[in-house]
DNA sequence: GGGTGCATGTAATGGGTTACATGATTCT
DNA sequence: AGAATCATGTAACCCATTACATGCACCC
């Protein structure tokens, strides 16, 4: 809802273009799908926070190009004066850490594995981006700000990394404890014959 | 819907008390409402994955107690061997953030340290908890994986203070300018009175 | 007497994703 | 030939929170 308006204070766009740079910039923390961008616009031209207008095409479908009105900016200003409330976060992979116990650890690590991977990727994509896409238009006032919200980003992801680091050193232990008790238990097997 | 198996394995519980017990434990990163809870439990009843009996109590409303069974258990586990996915987690601080530019510094700054704030208790709640509630039962091979998603959470108030700290440094920078220009608009008034 | 805690449950409501439909062009 | 991109939109569906209803007991 009040992406769309922050977004086309930067430039009027189309409800497609909304959803690529929604992807492309504010979609580490907050994402929009299509099925919501689209009716979104359309109420919100209803209620006069922007105004629409039909751009033909060769080839390609008509766009529908929307710019933000006055009113839009008043609502966009009356909602970024209310204080943000924390959402309630819901994560899988702690949630399946947490009970860990019932399964064997190495799938734990493949798991913690992939999210230090995935986390450092999108350090790499939030530095780069800094460097790049936020440079690139330094002299937009809302660069510094841009900025900022990329920082939290890149010291979470390090901060994943180093906890992943640490609890893949203590899930290795687990596992060789758990290999070890297994062999083991086949020992006795053996020798119970 | 499988947090409930989860915490079912520790022992048999009521609704009401996986409600307080997840508040207690996975809060931080995983919530469920009673809204969610109670239907669930019916709902899983019927599906086999967990038995219930009535307790009655004197002056308090009846207790339903559930058990997990062996099918639950075998659900449980499965779920557990699913690779989580990520998701797509919603930052309000963040996106009001993004968009600052449109507002006076002074709303961020106070955005800003309200999270810090947040961030400091929960902090201070993960480490009395890892050495309080955890240590308790220090015996149940379950607690080296709280302690791991305990130390995540930790990890990442940390950061998220060390975020703050550098944010509000700039913020304030920002926000003296701000000041700056304003106070020589009036001055700009009065002289052209 | 009124608020709080215990305890279970349902219904309304809202928010969001996914899937589908359409149709031309361009790339492989 | 078939897939992908551009572009908009709707409908079905799922999930989750909130509000409401009930009722006893205890504390201030």
């Amino acid at each position: 809802m009040e992406v769309l308006l922050g977004l086309l204070t930067i430039e009027p766009m189309s409800g497609y273009d909304l959803g690529l740079t929604i992807r492309g910039s504010v979609g580490h923390f907050w994402n929009e799908s299509y099925g919501q961008i689209y009716p979104n616009l359309k109420k919100m031209a209803g209620d006069g926070f922007v105004t629409a207008k039909t751009e033909r095409q060769k080839g390609k479908p008509d766009r529908r190009i929307y710019s933000i009105t006055k009113k839009g900016r008043e609502r966009l200003t009356e909602w970024l004066a209310v204080p943000p409330q924390a959402e309630i976060p819901r994560n899988e992979l702690l949630l399946k850490l947490f009970f860990g116990e019932q399964v064997p650890a190495e799938i734990l690590i493949g798991y913690v594995e992939r999210t230090a991977e995935e986390s450092r990727t999108l350090l790499e994509l939030l530095e780069r981006g800094v460097r790049e896409e936020i440079d690139k238009n330094r002299h937009y006032p809302g660069a510094p700000y841009w900025r900022m919200a990329a920082h939290f980003g890149q010291m979470e992801m390090k901060a994943h990394l180093r906890w992943a680091e640490k609890t893949l050193a203590e899930l290795n232990k687990i596992a060789r404890k758990q290999r070890k008790s297994s062999e083991t238990r086949q020992e006795k097997r053996h020798a119970g014959r």
